[in-house]
DNA sequence: CATGAATGAGCATTCATTCAT
DNA sequence: GATGAATGAATGCTCATTCAT
């Protein structure tokens, strides 16, 4: 992780192929893929109410009316993009946990903060684009949020709200409002990244330290000598 | 503060007019209010790129071509609204003095990022809808980006960093990297005006306890006692 | 009239109130004026089509709607301009004794084309605008044509007709057609008048010389030694 | 030539797809051919300011859309018209001579003026909307204009000087001012094509007379029998 | 499967004209 | 008289979508 060479662009016809695929049996064609492709960078670079059909055509090298044989509307190919990616988003919340055991394979909340950090930039690396077009649509398709209230609100919420609570009775986590203890964490993860990637991608980040740092924030705060509360 | 009853609507006008006019000297014409109300409107629900100038005449109550004798350009009226939206959201941080929240030092660190708080969520919930538009449109309009680089890259966080430092020479503020200090801090902040404006704006928010608790989370972390560290 | 120094500008505006007043009693305003003389200027530069009323407004420091004052359309202003200009352009051949070129028999034909030619050039000189706009706008205004066709082809191709024979009579002109006459005299002193004003205005031309030139080429023509037919 | 029977309109559609194509290859489509046509028609007609794309669609048979398949703009439209066939207006005085040796396959100038009334009155009878357009719209679109002074006043005007130049060293045109003597020639020639097709259209005209005196005229001059120089 | 010509509704913008002040 | 705010029809142009080849 802590190398930040754009190691992005290499296999990454591949994580999409992956990513997207309605399953793995179901292989796409190389247009349908260069379709998506185009679609990705095109959608992210101007919007989707400011995308052409015809650019993300131009772009993925195939004809206009091709885009329309997999894709019945251009909303469906906004959505077969950014559908699958939320899935996959949220997939470390909803896979596990199955048949009701909670399963938290970390010993330590710290642990299990570090690896979550660790794992999600990850993604989000490698799915930036689809993530800022998740981000930058979400206000305006129903059908996008349905699809986020349904699996973020409902099954992810429900779930971290599990876990820190496993945490909070072993000691680990504060006893306060898990929701609000939930916003903070959820707000400084993404904090930092959004900072990473969105704002100053091109700064020289070391992400190990500053993930220790935020992790160190997140569990005993930035309080001073002076403010530090005694206990 | 704690009134969370809906008196946004209650003088919005008298915001609007006061926010976007050039000079207190200058009034607008009720037509060019009524555009102006639309276009937040209509912007805010649909986006930009989706929104019809038709529909905001229509909204607005007056011909097309009337919107055109106010804003050259679609894009005028944007900007018209968004820019000063935007140097009115950082106006704490340019002008001295401003509501007196920062420039007369506070007692204690706690003290200033409550006021701050309380300000700033204020301003957030009277501008939701023209914060929206900007959150939205930046990514594409390269006149809002940047403006947006140069006051709040530029100004706010040189001023941000000083208030920062000043703290931690008092001992309140951990010694830590200040970039890494402020977007915590920020992130904290914004995450809690995103869950309580957009998110969840029909919850029944007690904001003094939620913006106490965060505090207490920024300043002392969430770690239980079994994780809280030796002193 | 071999000073081509610009002296256009000076007395223009007596010209054009002269020219355009419905009688020399009825004065213009000022307004009405300066709508003319913009509506003169930004006809001619961009054609009655693709010229703005609001720019002629502006040119003329009025408001939009003063020019409606004064005009009840803008095809109002447009015959306003033009239609003056061409009863003044063929005034000669139907007023009587007008400035004393036609009606006094000349001496000579040649004597007759030369004074014709000075003052039709000066005419033109002076009019140059509008004979301009009157050129672009005659294929597209049926008001237009019919006037043009009422007076020169009726009254002035009558008069021309009439002096044509009456120097045939002489023994001046030569005994062939005289509608072909005609066509070939007109050819030559509008070729004149275009080359002279306006493909190559800025040419340092001897107006005195180039005419004598003109008229020895239609009397005696082109023809070298070689080619000259014996009499 | 005598033929005055309107067989314009046969075979015209061959001569615009010959006369327009960038390529004898590149056919056109039979909508690309009648968006064409129909554009030469209204433009004419109208004049290109006032002429709707919407009006020249209907006329065409076509969608309006279509007309930007094949034309970006409006004014692209307009220069297909009208530029190739600024091209072949010029093209006899361009295409011969090559490698400075100048081709004057006439024996006379008169056989050669004969040959080249003849040949550009066929030539405007042909593409008379096209060059009205032409005319018409050359004061307001510079880039008309440019490819004029580039063409017409760089490589017709040279030809013709030296074509004229030709004759004067034979004896067959009188020793004045090469440019006076072209000036009156052209005037001559465009004054005969004007009335012949402009004007009086409709007038039973016998060309083939109409020429000859015009080429007398234009040799020998109108004088009559009492002003005829002695030589 | 793939194409791209064709469509036509929709859009931002212009502009002659009106009319209350 | 003079103004200029307001209008709304008209315009050039775009673009998602269809369909014959």
């Amino acid at each position: 992780m802590e190398k930040n060479n754009a190691d992005e662009q290499q296999g990454q016809e591949e994580w999409i192929s992956e990513l997207l695929a309605i399953s793995e049996e179901e292989k796409m064609t190389p247009k349908q893929l260069a379709i998506l492709q185009a679609g990705i960078e095109i959608f992210s670079e101007k919007g989707y109410a400011a995308a052409a059909t015809s650019e993300i055509a131009q772009r993925a090298g195939v004809a206009e009316g091709t885009i329309f044989r997999y894709y019945k509307t251009k909303k469906d190919l906004l959505l077969s993009i950014v559908s699958p990616a939320m899935t996959k988003m949220i997939a470390p919340f909803v896979l596990r946990n199955f048949d009701g055991v909670l399963d938290v394979p970390f010993d330590s909340y710290e642990a299990f903060m570090r690896a979550f950090m660790v794992n999600r930039l990850e993604f989000a690396r490698k799915n930036f684009k689809i993530l800022r077009i998740f981000v930058q649509e979400i206000p305006f398709q129903p059908a996008l949020r349905e699809q986020f209230i349904e699996n973020v609100i409902g099954k992810v919420l429900e779930r971290v709200t599990a876990i820190t609570e496993h945490f909070k009775a072993k000691g680990e986590v504060i006893d306060a409002p898990t929701p609000s203890i939930i916003r903070f964490t959820i707000s400084s993860v993404i904090g930092y990244l959004l900072a990473r990637l969105l704002l100053l991608p091109d700064k020289d980040w070391d992400d190990a330290a500053e993930i220790n740092l935020t992790l160190d924030f997140m569990l005993h705060g930035i309080a001073g000598p002076a403010l530090r509360r005694e206990e």
